[in-house]
RNA sequence: GGCGCUGUAGCUCAACUGAAUAGAGCAUCUGACUACGGAUCAGAAGGUUUUGGGUUUGAAUCCCAACAGCGUCACCA
């Protein structure tokens, strides 16, 4: 990166000579040359002929021969029309590897006191099922994205914001107290968060059931079949008695509230087991029981202001038609809040806590209508980062046969599919006698990392904002670009390393400058220096499968140079030690890359 | 229907702000095992970047239109 600094601001310097232009360093645009010619960096010279007036080859070749002479990076040229090939002195790269190896975080930013602070909403769960695939997408995406923006210099606030409140919690609540026989996590041995779900799951065959039964006997009292499953849906007793539930809820009323408590405890220690295994944490949770209430205080301030307006019914709407949507309904007829009510709520208690400067929300791609207008209603209602908040919106994972759908029972639970990935790996681990000479605790501890390193770097390697597929068969692949392709490549480089360290080899802290490189080791010392910039880009544009490919290409890149003979049996001292401060360094990035992924590298494997 | 997102090899995915012959993996075929760790490496084959226009020295990338897929348009959360 350094190089690529050099020799723009030269470039600067040689449009200004030759042909008296104002350039800014910053804004010419350097290339990784393409395999097939020959030197290092290209300047692509087509945007400055307007400047020198002449064919793109004779700027290409002025620029050139300028640099040669006045650039000390700079050790040759070559011109291929409007492409300017540079090559760079040797004693560059040396020097570059150097600055590398000297620093422990390279490509990472230390947050200052002062640097911006960054809240980063992901997760939020419901409390009435397990997580599935798609909140796992969701966890790994935000844990990743803090990450990210963290190492680009920012403070973190890492937020979870979970809806314990709802219709949908009356069920489970509703069915366990019908059906339940006062069933326990204890008593039954079932996680919590499974056990609620399954409640969920009886609430809806019963209430199926029912509707089917009383559409049946409306049908047969001579009603259209629609407008009989419509009443039926109605009239169904069992949804009576969860609305029955969710007022008593609102209303305090402290059987409802006790039960409510105990079950949703149930459900958090279920997925704290779920987050722990996935690697994810959060600095301060919210939940839409505390929030719903301030949220519908600001939309009645905001109606006295006059940001909103009530309807005849007593509704509270907002009129964004003159920002090209549509009018958004508030609170209902009754006072009661929605969904937008709640995250404006949410949004207020944020603040009183944290000094935001910038809000992402991790939430999929269904949403982002939601978002789109949340950000116009926080912006009315004076939140300085309501305008510019981030919607981080992801798309869904399919799989093989279609999308998850409950009903039919094609949801991967995320729980069932941890525990997958981690078999997966032991068992291919063993079935390849890598495990042969390790402990069973060693052995459990491979294998978890390796089996959750592939199903993180598969669901990561994916742009984010594109529905993905994912098939439970190829996740688990070790080869290609896959998460424990590059474990494996790591634990070797380490493996090397011990190698070295026992036979005595100490590496240094400067190279000597005189060392040969071949171009493909040049080429990896600046394939390693991108890192910075890679981060950088990945926090610009919330990109974290950026990183993730960077990663891979890193290391097919070293495995494809390093594959055809030994670093420990080199001769040559000084290549020898050049290869081992490399590689070690190809390791220490490829760390750093995967870290900020959330993903783990094993010593061994 | 309105709005939004997506469309790249048989399949799963890349391609930084437009740049040279669009790259990987899987699958298929052919090679390399006295191997610093073979969970590897090399090679072959595979493309009119959905289609049609436009802007540009240059387009997978930007603009317009069509087609296809998905999402959304709830007094669900």
């Amino acid at each position: 990166m350094k190089i690529e600094q050099q020799l723009a601001a030269d470039a600067a310097a040689a449009l200004k000579a030759l042909y008296g232009a104002d350039v800014e360093a910053g804004s010419i645009q350097l290339e990784k040359t393409k395999r097939e010619f020959e030197g290092h960096l290209t300047l692509v010279v087509f945007p400055y002929l307007r400047l020198s007036r002449k064919k793109p080859e004779e700027t290409a070749e002025e620029i050139g021969r300028y640099l040669m002479e006045h650039s000390a990076a700079v050790a040759g040229y070559n011109v291929i029309k409007g492409f300017l090939n540079l090559t760079v002195a040797p004693a560059a790269w040396v020097a570059l590897l150097d600055d590398i190896n000297s620093d422990a975080r390279y490509g990472l930013t230390e947050p200052g006191e002062d640097a911006p602070l960054v809240m980063i909403e992901y997760s939020s769960p419901n409390t009435n099922k397990p997580l599935h695939l798609g909140h796992v997408r969701n966890n790994l995406l935000g844990w990743a994205l803090a990450q990210i923006v963290e190492a680009c210099g920012n403070r973190v606030v890492k937020t979870n914001i979970v809806n314990d409140r709802g219709i949908h919690i009356c069920k489970s609540m509703l069915a366990w107290q019908k059906y339940g026989n006062g069933e326990t996590p204890e008593s039954s041995g079932k996680k919590g968060d499974h056990l609620i779900g399954d409640y969920y799951v009886a609430f809806d065959q019963h209430y199926r059931a029912e509707v089917k039964e009383l559409t049946a006997k409306y049908e047969a009292e001579g009603m259209a079949p629609e407008a009989a499953k419509e009443r039926a849906e109605k009239d169904s007793p069992l949804m009576q008695e969860a609305h029955a539930m969710l007022v008593r809820w609102e209303q305090n009323d402290p059987e409802v509230r006790a039960l409510w408590r105990k079950m949703n405890e149930w459900v958090y220690e279920g997925f704290d087991q779920t987050y722990k295994a996935l690697g994810v944490g959060f600095d301060k949770i919210y939940y839409e029981s505390d929030t719903y209430l301030e949220g519908r205080k600001m939309v009645l301030e905001g109606l006295e202001k006059g940001l909103f307006y009530r309807r005849d019914d007593g509704s509270v709407w907002a009129d964004l038609r003159s920002e090209g949507l549509d009018e958004k309904l508030l609170l209902r007829a009754d006072g009661t809040s929605v969904y937008m009510t709640q995250d404006i709520g949410t949004a207020k208690m944020r603040f009183e806590d944290f000094p935001i400067d910038k809000m992402i929300y991790v939430v999929g791609n269904e949403q982002n209508y939601h978002f789109q207008v949340l950000a116009i209603l926080l912006d009315k209602l004076g939140f300085e980062w309501g305008k510019s908040l981030v919607h981080f919106s992801y798309g869904m994972v399919e799989l093989p046969n279609g999308k998850m759908k409950s009903r039919e029972g094609t949801v991967v639970d995320a729980d069932d599919l941890v525990a997958e990935m981690v078999r997966q790996a032991r068992e291919t681990a063993d079935e390849a006698g890598k495990f042969d000479d390790m402990s069973e605790e060693e052995k459990d501890e491979v294998a978890r990392i390796v089996g959750m390193g592939a199903l993180k770097y598969f669901l990561l390697k994916v742009d984010a904002r594109k529905n993905m597929l994912f098939n439970p068969a190829e996740s688990i692949d070790f080869n290609g670009n896959t998460g424990p392709f590059i474990q494996y490549t790591y634990a070797r480089i380490r493996s090397i390393l011990r190698k070295a360290a026992d036979s005595g080899i100490r590496l240094p802290e400067t190279l000597p400058a005189d060392v040969e490189l071949s171009r493909k080791e040049e080429e990896i010392v600046q394939h390693l220096a991108d890192f910075a910039a890679v981060v950088r880009q990945a926090g610009a544009d919330y990109s974290p499968s950026a990183v993730a490919n960077y990663c891979y290409a890193l290391v097919k890149e070293y495995n494809q140079f390093y594959h055809d003979f030994s670093v420990l049996r080199e001769e040559d001292e000084k290549k020898k030690i050049f290869r081992l401060v490399l590689s070690a360094n190809v390791a220490k990035i490829v760390r750093l890359g995967m870290g900020l992924l959330g993903i783990e590298m094993p010593e061994r494997m």
